[in-house]
DNA sequence: GCGATCAGCT
DNA sequence: CACAGCTGATCGC
């Protein structure tokens, strides 16, 4: 009676298609080589990195979704059996390299499923993005939007990732005798280290593995595997610590820089203009201070929480402001987070559900089950959809019978767990025929 | 011995 | 508090 049609980010048995916004792994868990569970759809560059991450995947599986046009496939209706038709777009995400947002359309209505994205208003590839979305659109409403809201609270303020590029090049350029490392992950940061790279005009040292990444990505020129060329290096953001910087201290003077749309990290040093020079050179004051340059009052937008290490908001999620601007531009029917963690889950809804075309009723924070009732009866469709969370029920319950322990420590290690299990979504599809 | 899951770390 | 991971331990097969 009820069967998946599709997934998003989503790997266990029960749908006829199989999408996938981005390489992140945190959207790729339960995905391995030998998963054969139906075909996967993707964007080019998405495609032509996937073989690193999967070696020896069925490369038959693999469907290229070209950005900016419609792609129509035939599946078998889970309520009917009989043939029904997808309609899919992928829209640049400008996430990470590759990522993109999918819009659906079928028997089922209009899906947006956004994957991580950053909607930056200021970019080329923006204004892009916003008119494919809107040409996409037409006069079709967006029946439920499931949305990237890992900053989606207004204490979520960062800059451009411009911006915040320039003052990394800033911070670099005012540490001409220094060692430079930066902490980056597998995947994405790229531009920021392009930035660098032509700011500076200096190459980047980084790992093996992500020379490889980035020669695919047609980075040719820019990066380098050799310490002798360059005083900056991308360093895998796991062996980024207080520890390495102090080690590397003890040979060269080193400073660490940490992008990062996450304002809080550990408590930093708040640096102003005021106290220009100090403390943000204050790891140079034994052998006279350097001048930071005119940051263009940005300054305080970084953040030194240790003397090695400095943290600047680069992110590539999209700020609240963003996010609402997203939401506006959308006007969804309906919408959902795809981002559940900890404390700081909020259901877009609470902020922005006055900008749905059914308005929404106010919810409170850090309370998904009110969900089950509240915007079901806005949906415009005949049938109901749903992001089903079948794993979340087991870890309820394996919670419950838990062991004696610290009842916050538990809490918090079982939350960590649901965090990552709720990214991605089954798309399922129930009759309600009568 | 292998994959899946978890704990701990950044 | 967590971005988006990695490493190592443990468990079931």
């Amino acid at each position: 009676m009820e069967r998946g049609l599709i997934s998003v980010d989503r790997w266990s048995d029960g749908s006829q298609a199989y999408f996938l916004t981005h390489l992140h792994s945190d959207h790729t868990r339960g995905l391995t080589s030998s998963w054969s569970k139906g075909p996967l759809f993707c964007s080019r560059i998405t495609a032509k990195l996937f073989p690193l991450r999967f070696p020896g995947f069925d490369l038959s599986l693999l469907r290229v979704i070209d950005v900016e046009s419609w792609h129509s496939f035939s599946l078998i209706s889970p309520s009917s059996g009989s043939n029904t038709v997808l309609h899919v777009m992928a829209i640049d995400a400008h996430h990470c390299p590759g990522s993109v947002m999918f819009l659906f359309r079928g028997d089922f209505g209009c899906l947006l499923y956004t994957g991580d994205f950053r909607w930056e208003g200021t970019s080329k590839r923006a204004e892009r993005a916003r008119a494919t979305l809107l040409n996409a659109l037409q006069d079709n409403a967006v029946d439920v939007l499931y949305l990237d809201n890992t900053y989606c609270n207004p204490s979520y303020e960062f800059p451009s990732r411009e911006v915040a590029a320039q003052l990394v090049a800033d911070i670099i350029a005012a540490h001409p005798e220094h060692d430079i490392i930066i902490g980056i992950h597998d995947l994405g940061k790229e531009e920021l280290l392009v930035h660098i790279a032509r700011a500076l005009n200096i190459k980047i040292w980084v790992w093996p593995e992500r020379l490889q990444t980035m020669h695919l990505l047609g980075l040719n020129d820019v990066f380098t595997t050799k310490t002798d060329l360059t005083r900056v290096r991308a360093v895998p953001r796991y062996s980024f610590s207080i520890n390495t910087l102090e080690g590397l201290n003890s040979i060269c003077p080193t400073i660490g820089i940490m992008p990062s749309g996450l304002p809080w990290t550990v408590k930093p040093i708040e640096c102003d203009d005021k106290h220009f020079g100090s403390p943000l050179t204050h790891q140079n004051s034994k052998s006279g201070e350097i001048q930071m340059g005119n940051l263009n009052g940005n300054l305080g937008l970084v953040k030194k929480f240790h003397k090695y290490i400095f943290s600047v908001p680069y992110s590539d999620h999209s700020c609240f402001a963003e996010i609402q601007s997203f939401i506006g531009l959308v006007q969804p029917n309906n919408m959902k987070g795809i981002v559940s963690s900890s404390s700081c889950y909020v259901d877009p809804i609470y902020y922005f559900g006055c900008l749905c075309k059914a308005s929404q009723p106010a919810k409170k924070l850090h309370c998904k089950h009110e969900n089950k009732k509240g915007g079901s009866q806005a949906l415009a469709v005949r049938r109901k959809l749903y992001i089903e969370s079948g794993k979340l029920t087991k870890l309820e319950t394996q919670r419950r019978k838990d062991r004696k322990a610290d009842y916050f420590g538990v809490r918090l290690k079982r939350f960590h767990s649901l965090r990552r299990i709720q990214r991605g979504a089954k798309i399922a599809d129930i009759d309600f025929s009568d």
